[in-house]
RNA sequence: GGCCCAUUCGUCUAGUGGUUAGGACGCAAGGUUUUCAUCCUUGAAACAGGAGUUCGAUUCUCCUAUGGGCUACCA
């Protein structure tokens, strides 16, 4: 029996999760529950500088909204708790020291000012700056002092931090479920730093102690990691640990230009790049995908289709289906533009899937919320306007015209639609539906369309100008289920006002 | 600059040592709708370049170019 698939996503509370993160929480969930394993959700908050205060819930509020939970995470333990690193403090620092009695790090006094220098020095003099075995016996540290030199300095409180002991002229074989093997030469490595003087531990720390505590059997998150799988291999091995398999995810890109998708880019392309809105603590509002009325079935399809597809021709899968669908070996290598008219086709479609009904009860509260009255049928006027809509807002726009009568009349249509002869034909028209047995479309249709060819007209002299009168534009369902749903006496009325207005 | 990763229509992608290189978005044309949208049909549109391996490379290898990521006591 296998080892359970334990899958985790481990977002820094810094800001609002971008959809790139998103992706990486519904890999990591998708590949989970595949895998009948367990979606962890841990807080990586160790960076007690950069932490925003509403961030963490704002990343769980978007998780709900998708409905793609997390089985374990701050709140729901599962054992393996807690789930934020700050709480988790105490655990770290004997690894570290761990490291240190072991001879696989060290200590190092180096202030942040003489490494800030150092580097600049570097820079002008075009080389590059690495904290590794090179320099390392040049620098301040545990390795380059004497051992009473080391222990004074950290007896007299000074500050410190612990380094990695990278090896010198080794090769190490890595290996990613989607890019596969990987081989890096030691000698490029700095000497990470593993604990920090603030008395926390850096990301890669905290990270791969978080990860071997959870019985992670699987590390699926963003490319900006790759570079940094040398180091989590080398502390895997330092600590004796069986490593976790890992996939780094390649990343969502700017729709047209260079570099990775931005807040900016959301703002310039009028698209959203954050699930739901999100107020930033200086006053500044960044749009959502929920805001902007997207259906979070859709955002996940649109989502999962970044950077990975099924290898069949179907596009359009439930969460379900995803779920049973999914494979790490089927994402891509390459990073993958974003596309905003492919995320408003899969809207549209997930749009007209929905219930009526529910469409319904959305139109009528956005109804209220314009201080629009009426007593016409709304589930009616849905179901004629729905399939031109892709946003429940879109509604509005297509079905405006039954709340408001026309208060004038496109000018070009009615350039063409109007005649001399409109007034004469539309008050035929008028007598025609007052006469009418029923006012359903089908009647109306029959009757109007009946005496249009007994008195061999052309269709488009009375048609164009009645849906002018009622309408206002050429645009809409049918003329016929127009006047039905408006009614006897509304229909009328409007096609009185265009027979008074043209004459 | 150094290290790492990537490269098929404009975009997301399928695909194989021999294919008319397939689909989707978008775009264009036609049809349906006597309007518009939907819908249907059709079309234009791609293997970054150069070597090599091979009877044959889009597919394998190398180089170049381009793009991306990392290069913090950030994650």
């Amino acid at each position: 029996m296998a080892q359970q698939v334990r899958v985790r996503f481990a977002p820094s509370p810094t800001g609002p999760l971008h959809i790139g993160g998103v992706r990486t929480a519904l890999f990591n969930y998708l590949f989970a529950k595949k895998n009948k394993g367990v979606f962890v959700l841990r807080i990586e908050d160790t960076d007690q500088k950069r932490y925003v205060a509403n961030a963490e819930e704002y990343i769980k509020d978007s998780l709900d909204w998708l409905n793609i939970p997390y089985d374990e995470g701050p709140g729901k333990d599962g054992g393996f708790g807690p789930y934020r690193q700050s709480e988790r403090k105490h655990l770290y620092k004997q690894y570290a020291d761990r490291l240190i009695a072991e001879g696989k790090a060290y200590y190092a006094f180096d202030t942040p000012e003489e490494l800030a220098a150092q580097r600049s020095e570097y820079e002008a003099q075009k080389k590059t700056f690495i904290y590794n075995w090179h320099n390392r016996q040049q620098m301040v540290n545990s390795l380059s002092l004497s051992e009473t030199d080391t222990q004074e300095r950290i007896d007299r409180g000074d500050d410190y931090v612990v380094r990695f002991l990278s090896p010198q002229n080794e090769t190490l074989h890595l290996s990613d479920i989607i890019r596969g093997d990987i081989k890096i030469d030691t000698n490029t490595l700095d000497d990470k730093v593993l604990f920090k003087s603030d008395g926390m531990p850096t990301y890669h720390l905290a990270n791969i102690v978080d990860d071997h505590l959870m019985e992670i059997t699987h590390v699926i998150r963003g490319e900006e990691w790759l570079p940094s799988l040398a180091l989590h291999q080398q502390l895997y091995d330092a600590f004796g640990w069986e490593a976790p398999q890992f996939a780094h995810l390649s990343l969502i890109l700017k729709p047209n230009g260079k570099g990775k998708l931005s807040k900016r880019d959301g703002e310039a392309g009028g698209f959203p790049v954050f699930p739901l809105q999100w107020n930033a603590p200086d006053g500044s509002i960044a749009s959502g995908y929920r805001e902007d009325a997207y259906l979070p079935e859709a955002v996940v399809n649109m989502l999962a289709f970044l950077g990975w597809n099924p290898g069949t021709e179907q596009e359009l899968f439930s969460l379900e289906g995803l779920v049973s669908t999914f494979s790490l070996e089927k994402v891509n290598k390459a990073g993958a533009k974003f596309d905003p008219e492919k995320a408003k086709w899969f809207q549209q479609q997930y749009f007209q899937q929905q219930d009526n009904d529910v469409l319904t009860a959305q139109f009528e509260t956005l109804l209220k919320a314009k201080g629009v009255e009426t007593s016409l049928p709304l589930s009616q006027i849905v179901a004629a306007v729905k399939e031109r809509a892709t946003f429940v807002s879109d509604l509005w726009e297509q079905a405006s015209f039954f709340f408001q009568a026309p208060a004038g009349y496109d000018e070009k249509a009615s350039k063409k639609a109007f005649k001399e002869d409109t007034p004469e034909i539309l008050s035929q028209v008028v007598g025609l539906l007052e006469n009418a047995s029923e006012f359903t479309p089908g009647v109306l249709s029959n009757t109007v369309k009946g005496w249009i060819t007994s008195q061999e007209m052309g269709f488009g002299k009375v048609m164009m100008p009645l849906r002018l009168a009622l309408v206002g534009a050429m645009k809409g369902p049918d003329v016929f289920e127009i006047a039905s749903i408006l009614g006897k006496e509304e229909s009328l009325q409007r096609i009185r006002k265009a027979i008074e207005t043209i004459s």
